[in-house]
Order: C-alpha cells, then sequence, then structure tokens
DNA sequence: ATAATTGCAAATTTTTTGCAGGTTC
DNA sequence: GAACCTGCAAAAAATTTGCAATTAT
C-alpha cells in the first residue's frame, strides 16, 4: 500500500477514489486483467463501473502509471510500473511471477537494437511454462 | 517455405484452400493480425470469411503451425513457427522485426527458470522503439 | 470556478458458435 | 464414406462512446 494520490498527480491524473481504487486492486492481484480488476474493486466500492475500469486502464498505461502485459491466448494483465524485470507466465493457472532481468539480457537486446538502429525504448519478456504448483498437482 | 499441404497434414491438419491461403498471407505478410490475414486473403481468395480465419489462426496455433505474438496496445498478430527470435516492434508503425536470440539469452532465462522450478517451454521477446524508417521520418 | 472524471446505457467492435452444405483423405 | 471444414448468420463477449451529474484541484 503506497501512496496513490501522489503517485497520480506527479502523472498529471487526478486523484479519485476510483483511480485509488483500482490501483490498489492491482497491487493487491500483483498483475491482472480487466476483469479480474473489476472483481477486485467490487469488493470495497461496489458502484464503481466496468467502463471506469477501462476508461482509467487506459489512461494510466498512457501516462505510465501502469504497463500492459500482453499474454498469449489471454486477455492483457496489467502491473503497476516498476523497476524492468521479466515473467514467469504459468500456462496451467495463469499465474504471473516477475524476475529480475540479468544485466546480461539488457546488454544483449541494446546490441541487438542498436545494430538495426533502432530505438529502443522497452522490453517485454515473458517466459511461459508450468510453474512450481501446477508441477506438483500434476504429479498426483 | 512452400509446401503448406505437407505442412498442414504433418500437423494432423486437413490442407483445405483456405488454411493453405491463410499460410500464403501470413508468410507474405511476416507477422499480421487476424485483420490484415483477412485483407490479404482477400485479395486472391474473396470469399473466405473471417470466421475461417479465426477458427484456422486458433486451430494451428493450438497444433503449432503458428505462434501468436502479442504486442502491447495493440491486436496479437501471427506468424510462421519457427527458429527462436525476437522481436523488434515499432511503436510508431507497427512493423514487426526477427531477431536472431542470443544463445548468451537462452541460457539467462534457462537459469532463472530453473532457479523457480518453473518448467520452461516457450520464450517471448518484445523489444519496442523506434524503427530505422521512422526515426529518419521524424527527423524532418 | 472549471476542467476532469464518473456511471449509465447504448453503440461498436471483436470473437465465437450452430449448422447445412461441401471437401479432404 | 467418415470425419473434417467452410461460410453464413446470429449470438456472445469485449471495448468504446455520449452525456448529464458529480468531483478534484
Amino acid at each position: 500500500m503506497k501512496n496513490y494520490a501522489e503517485l497520480l498527480k506527479k502523472h498529471g491524473l487526478k486523484a479519485t477514489f476510483q483511480r485509488m481504487t483500482i490501483l490498489s486492486a492491482i497491487h493487491d492481484l500483483g498483475h491482472a486483467n480487466v476483469d479480474e480488476i473489476y472483481a477486485k474493486v467490487l469488493e470495497t466500492h461496489p458502484t464503481l463501473s466496468l467502463a471506469t475500469v477501462y476508461k482509467n486502464v487506459i489512461t494510466m498505461v498512457e501516462e505510465g502509471v501502469l504497463v500492459e502485459v500482453p499474454i498469449a491466448g489471454k486477455k492483457s494483465k496489467y502491473e503497476l510500473k516498476k523497476e524492468e524485470h521479466l515473467h514467469l507466465v504459468c500456462v496451467e493457472c495463469g499465474s504471473v511471477v516477475d524476475k529480475a532481468m540479468d544485466h546480461v539480457i539488457a546488454q544483449d537486446t541494446e546490441a541487438i537494437a542498436q545494430h538495426s538502429s533502432f530505438k529502443l525504448t522497452e522490453r517485454q519478456m515473458n517466459l511461459y511454462g508450468v510453474c512450481d504448483k501446477c508441477q506438483m498437482a500434476e504429479a498426483s
């Protein structure tokens, strides 16, 4: 739990209760798609509308408060903007876990971009597979 | 790539004209979303339906003929399955270019997965930024 | 005060589905 | 010939929009 009002204002957005509730939901969930955010938000603010979730997710991605995490075969998830990392995406349960991005990867990809005269602004890496828990469950 | 009939049969799918047309369109476009595939396919087969594009893209991804490339803020694109690589995604013009994935990245991510007891099956890496051409265009 | 934001409902866009008639193997 | 596929139209799902009322700064 952080100071979402400050965060929003820093990005030129009004600190509405709805936005703070959405940010709190995403923080609690770690990574969530629009429906998951909406469901979570209803727990504490039952009148918040789905349209407001949509509008704000778009706005907050545009302003750099949130980051969209596109996932093959599923709806995109959203996370709070934080330092660069990669994602372990479980194809069984859908869980998403952050992992630090090694310096090696950062350097390597910068070199690749440079060779193509590509002005790199963001990296996204998803590792798909089966998480620890789902492997256990399978072994039954 | 030429013999799409063989490719499809190898994956247990019937080699219909529609599927081969779709594969050819994707090959020509390199990477394309459903609408782009549909538009391309209409040029040579005006009666092919959008529903057929949807159904077949899903089927061919399931069977490993195609790979979905999810892209932040856009509809997923699809490509023919080929050896592992990463993507340069231009946020200006939407172009997607393949780049070889360095052995370093492969090893590094394998180690990361292993540390989390994560059974890795696939990697996807997108580098977002501005391509060569769009940088030129901007410099006007 | 005023400019931005919300909630609602309607509109739009995107994707999926059922099924009759055709096609592939 | 059996199983699979296609195209159509209709349904369902996902997302966006217009606008009057409300709220943050």
